[in-house]
DNA sequence: CGGTATTGTAGCGCTAGTTAAGCGAGTACCGGAAGGT
């Protein structure tokens, strides 16, 4: 088995060798066990499920969370010379969209959102394909993303049901003992093997500093940024204080160059922005949480977190983008007092209100009543009742779930609607619970006296690798004469040409 | 003190014409594509 895999690795990729896990992760695939891979971030992961493939009979889904990270493996893939690949997406207009479901058997490799996964002529062409493999890539965002802000994740278990469950592959670069378990139970209770690989970085040196105001933070960050020349990321909770952070800094520091990166921009700039980045003409990138995924960029020395996110988690996958050349990195928290409210807010505003459920109810049941029992469009609902889009998805699925919905139909029962309300309250707020511990959980890390390394991996993983050179605050480790080690690595001046060449001309 | 606060996909698209609506188009498994010489 194995040497057949190494062909194909050396046939299809070029190289000689496995990287870490991949052929550990390969080899249960191989045997069509469901498998759960955790593999430190790299370009490794894809390989676990292209050269199954490319090297045995039937169609290969990859469940993708973004359009530009399956556009970027089609690309990158077809550049190659694999023309059986293809990706289903909105990109496509209707047309191309109809001519790759006529052809599906026609393609080894096939990206998908988990949203197209929920269109019912979709599903009915899978139907009809020999599906050797189903992958989903990121699968922490089952985990993170699933619950509510998109609920399709979770419908991936019946989606596998449907597709008359071949082997599962969930692939992901950080999932927590907790992440893995509901990976596992999400995409519904797959007993699946486990190949879990330590997420923690030992070049990768961790340090708190408290502010007392927002002046004193900007302080605290232009002096960390004054040293370096290497790229660094400001993760930030707010759009407007990424980009008017962004501002300042190219104020005080215009031979730093600077932008700014989130999900309320056009995408043209997003992408604009982030090949910059991974091409080296930005140093320094402002941004949400949207930045990160797919930017796989290697020597990434600093990260700054100017606003905490809301669990251990997130803030484990952040900082992870740093350092993944190997070479000595540092993660910087600035915190005042006041930061706390604002992941305690992004916490609330995710869940529906108690009131809000319950008016939700009552218009429904007005409606039904008066003999529409199709569901209302949001935009029409919106005028009603106030919630966010995101809570109302989140509504839908549950009511789903609960048998309220079926099809596009309201099915009113008197019972039923009780009981539903009853246990959607218990449910938001055990996930309301939840959710603040997980943010509590984060807040002690940032208080804790102990070591931050330890504290931060220690419920993840058995052993916690030493540090390669600086460890953390707590351990006696400082930063200040942090700017001679990381000056003794000089930027490759040359590299973004021929990154920005292979870009344009791939 | 008061403001402030994330994450993404899909949707049918085009046209004509300026604010609605009609039209064209299209997916059935079973096996070697399709473009370059």
């Amino acid at each position: 088995m194995s040497t057949a895999l190494q062909q194909g690795l050396q046939r299809f990729y070029g190289y000689e060798r496995f990287r870490t896990g991949q052929e550990e992760i390969l080899e249960s695939v191989m045997q069509n066990r469901h498998t759960l891979g955790v593999l430190p971030t790299g370009t490794g992961k894809s390989v676990c499920y292209q050269l199954p493939a490319f090297m045995r009979g039937g169609q290969v889904i990859v469940v993708s969370p973004l359009l530009s990270l399956m556009e970027d493996q089609v690309k990158q893939l077809r550049a190659r010379g694999f023309k059986r690949v293809a990706a289903l997406n909105s990109f496509l207009g209707f047309e191309e969209k109809q001519q790759i479901l006529r052809k599906l058997q026609h393609y080894d490799l096939l990206y998908v959102s988990p949203e197209m996964l929920q269109n019912e002529f979709v599903i009915q062409r899978l139907q009809q394909l020999h599906i050797q493999l189903f992958v989903v890539d990121e699968a922490h965002c089952i985990s993170q993303w699933g619950q509510e802000f998109r609920t399709d994740y979770l419908r991936l278990a019946e989606v596998i049901r449907t597709l008359d469950n071949p082997p599962v592959l969930a692939l992901t670069g950080t999932a927590t003992p907790e992440v893995q378990a509901d990976i596992q139970h999400l995409l519904g209770d797959l007993e699946m093997d486990e190949h879990i690989y330590p997420m923690d970085r030992e070049n990768i040196a961790y340090f708190v500093r408290e502010v007392q105001d927002q002046q004193e933070k900007n302080e605290t960050m232009l002096a960390l940024l004054k040293k370096i020349q290497e790229p660094a990321i400001i993760y930030f909770s707010s759009r407007t204080m990424a980009e008017s952070t962004a501002a300042i800094i190219r104020a005080n520091l215009p031979e730093l160059a600077c932008a700014y990166y989130h999900g309320g921009m056009e995408n043209e700039d997003r992408i604009l922005i982030q090949q910059q980045f991974l091409a080296g003409q930005l140093q320094v990138i402002c941004c949400t949480s949207a930045f990160g995924m797919g930017v796989d960029k290697e020597d990434v020395r600093l990260i700054i977190h100017y606003h905490l996110p809301s669990d251990k988690e997130s803030f484990i996958q952040e900082v992870g983008r740093a350092g993944r050349d190997g070479g000595e990195s540092v993660s910087v928290v600035l915190y005042s007092p006041g930061d706390w409210q604002i992941p305690v807010h992004l916490i609330e505003q995710d869940l529906p209100e108690k009131v809000s459920i319950q008016q939700l109810l009552r218009f429904l049941y007005q409606r039904v009543k008066a003999g529409h029992t199709e569901l209302p469009a949001y935009e029409l609902l919106i005028q009603h009742i106030p919630i966010s889009e995101t809570q109302w998805r989140f509504l839908l699925y549950q009511m789903e779930k609960h048998d309220i919905v079926k099809g596009n139909h309201l099915q009113y029962g008197a019972k039923a609607w009780k009981d539903f309300l009853d246990s959607i309250e218990k449910f938001v707020e055990g996930r309301r619970k939840h959710k603040l511990v997980q943010l509590q959980r984060m807040k002690e890390w940032v208080y804790t006296g102990t070591c931050r390394r330890q504290a931060l991996f220690a419920d993840f993983q058995h052993e916690v690798s030493q540090a390669k050179g600086r460890c953390c605050d707590n351990c006696g480790d400082t930063l200040t004469d942090w700017q001679a080690s990381s000056a003794k690595t000089q930027p490759n001046r040359t590299g973004w040409r021929e990154q920005l060449q292979h870009l344009l001309y791939q």
